[in-house]
DNA sequence: CGGAATTTAAAGCCTCGGCTACACTTCTGT
DNA sequence: ACAGAAGTGTAGCCGAGGCTTTAAATTCCG
């Protein structure tokens, strides 16, 4: 059944690596995504986001996500004063806006296939950053399809 | 000591670092995961699996997957000789079993809602290993409904 | 205004998962 | 049988992402 080592040679790379590449990739930007979300939520919830609420929604120390905003600032995502909160730039807010669509897809999806609301939102967190672009709006359009051609 | 943000997690409240603690510990096991159907897949094609065939098709450098798999035996999921291959124990045949499993039915779901062959094998790499077994249950009912009421 | 509390930052340490470089063992071909 | 090739192991480095501790800065309140 399992198709995917057809190449038994040892020297050129097969599909087989560069798929776990991707993931090791996706994986990677993964923390980034859910820093600039949380970023995004608490500035719409409190007007700023502080490094201190931040750390303590995603469940880390102080210093973590300092280091985090670190790294946002450095990949142009946010911007921050020092002690004036942290800001998404343009483009950090951009995605933010992508993450929590898709958020929000992947839970429906999981709900529509029958998966409890709870659990879905909690797999959804580490699922939604492995989700193409092309498995994203399958997804979508399995949504619609559901809600509009049997729905009610 | 500031219990301000944790106070009603059941509903509306947007972030539980509980969940973020989850999928990070999930993203922890992927890659134990991955090696060790990597090692079943080798062993069953080969006879045994060998560092450098074990990091050929993980994309890595041998040494990565000598530490890989030094981790892998540290978990009791497998182990070598000096300069022999390696195996997986019962726990790591195991595990190996369960993944491959789980990868099939990630798959298969993705296909039934709609998402291409191709893109379903690379997402599923990454999906996989943050599917809960709840979720899965889920999956596979609906896969099962889905064949059951439709085909035969 | 001045001190306490809060918040941020900085430094040091850990694990994990990559890497390169180099040493050693095993295998193999002449 | 031995030398070289191939494979394996080890050491050391890096970046990411955690942690704790310590220090500094800011804010707030008496």
């Amino acid at each position: 059944m399992t198709e995917h080592t057809q190449t038994d040679d040892a020297g050129t790379t097969p599909a087989t690596s560069a798929r776990f590449s991707q993931a090791r990739a996706a994986q990677s930007m993964a923390v980034l995504e859910d820093y600039a979300e949380m970023i995004d939520d608490l500035t719409a919830e409190m007007g700023e986001a502080r490094i201190t609420d931040i750390a303590a929604r995603m469940g880390v120390t102080h210093p973590t996500a300092t280091k985090a905003v670190a790294r946002l600032k450095r990949e142009g995502l946010a911007n921050s004063r020092p002690y004036r909160g942290v800001f998404l730039t343009e483009a950090g807010a951009a995605l933010a806006a992508r993450v929590r669509a898709r958020h929000r897809v992947v839970v429906d999806l999981l709900v529509a296939v029958g998966v409890p609301n709870e659990t879905a939102e909690l797999d959804a967190e580490g699922l939604e950053h492995h989700v193409s672009e092309v498995t994203l709006r399958a997804f979508e359009a399995f949504l619609d399809a559901a809600r509009g051609g049997s729905a009610a």
